[in-house]
DNA sequence: TAGAAAACTTGCAATTTCGGCAAGATTTGC
DNA sequence: GCAAATCTTGCCGAAATTGCAAGTTTTCTA
């Protein structure tokens, strides 16, 4: 958004960025406890200190890449028509954040991954880049709906309940061995939190 | 629900109740940083070895009185009568955690919950807890619906938006100072979801 | 009910993490 | 081009973390 980025914001965020995803990618590679914090340090060629002065853990530098990319949720809102309704816009924000990126090869996910969303401290981290990025949404709601964020619940209970939604989605596809495409069940998630949750009927889901 | 609870279980039980009280006491009253595990250990008539068997940080210990009681909503959705409507099972079932407790009197928080509320790391421990208490709260569902947790979303997706609403409504009720019950906070943001969240007319929200 | 088995508590010690501090390097703003 | 602000880094002490084994308490079984 703000093009006027300085040359030490850019280091920042690349620097940022690059402890991430070294921090990422040795933890699939060697696992969870195979990996130092020098270890990431060196593969981003800075100090452990500097490590330390952007992130408090291993897993937040591994939650980072989800929360920068979830932040953006917000900002796809805002980038949306003005007319388009409500819900709509939600929607496509959303799913905006997970269309064009195969991103990751269901066939090449090692079980690495999984076993790296699988420790605690990192499912944690995830948690709290989930609820970052609501907080973002829901800013974002208010404005263009016009509602006062301290006053009214509904920015953040709708951010809440799309977050908490999208999630279970994402979950559910990636529990069931993620083949496919993920959009279509964050579609079909929020389609029916869009419709009150009714109890679907028996043979509707597959 | 399990009443043949061995001497063993009842003790470990009551110890961590004390020192999940114990860490809250004393952080609230001297702070987040001037309180050490010995502290909370001591307190709880214990060795600060057995407070690491425990929990692996304050942080958790703080939030396990929250997990204790939301893990009982989905215990209070079985106990809800069968031919119940689900929605209203479920909103029966979560604000009953809420009923009955005046719990925390709103004037006698002397902004030190407020502010251990705030420590990061206390918050991502109750975004765990919640996470838990969701899980708990998506079998429950399934069980009542006959539904199959890994097949269908459902269940987790209810779980998962109903806490999030839930959550939302606690956090705005204790935004504005915490003044009457939360019950009809809760109450309302779950009937707004179970309408679809649309979008809420200018006057409506007070 | 005695005695063995299992589970829990605890102290100790080796490692690792955590945070503050200050010196040196880089970027920014005027 | 200079001064201020910011960032990086090494270093250090305090605190946290974890494994291990010995001592207790509870549970199980014959």
């Amino acid at each position: 958004m703000t093009d006027d980025e300085g040359l030490r914001e850019r280091k920042k965020r690349e620097t940022r960025a690059t402890l991430s995803q070294a921090a990422i990618r040795l933890c699939v590679q060697r696992g969870w406890d195979d990996v130092s914090l020098a270890d990431i340090a060196e593969a981003a060629n800075v100090s452990e200190r500097t490590f330390r002065n952007y992130f408090t853990s291993k897993a937040e530098a591994i939650a980072a890449t989800h929360l920068e990319r979830a932040l953006r949720t917000a900002d796809e809102l805002r980038a949306r028509p003005a007319h388009e309704p409500l819900w709509d816009a939600v929607i496509a924000a959303v799913t905006a954040q997970f269309d064009g990126t195969t991103d990751i090869e269901p066939a090449a996910w090692p079980s690495g991954v999984r076993r790296v969303f699988a420790e605690p401290a990192v499912r944690g981290e995830i948690l709290k880049a989930n609820a970052a990025a609501q907080e973002a949404l829901a800013v974002a709601i208010a404005e263009r709906t016009g509602l006062d964020l301290e006053r009214d619940v509904y920015p953040r209970l709708l951010a809440s309940v799309v977050g908490a939604a999208s999630g279970a989605a994402v979950g559910h596809w990636f529990r069931g061995g993620p083949r496919d495409s993920v959009v279509p069940h964050i579609h079909s998630a929020l389609d029916q939190v869009r419709a009150g949750l009714p109890l679907p009927l028996p043979e509707a889901d597959r």
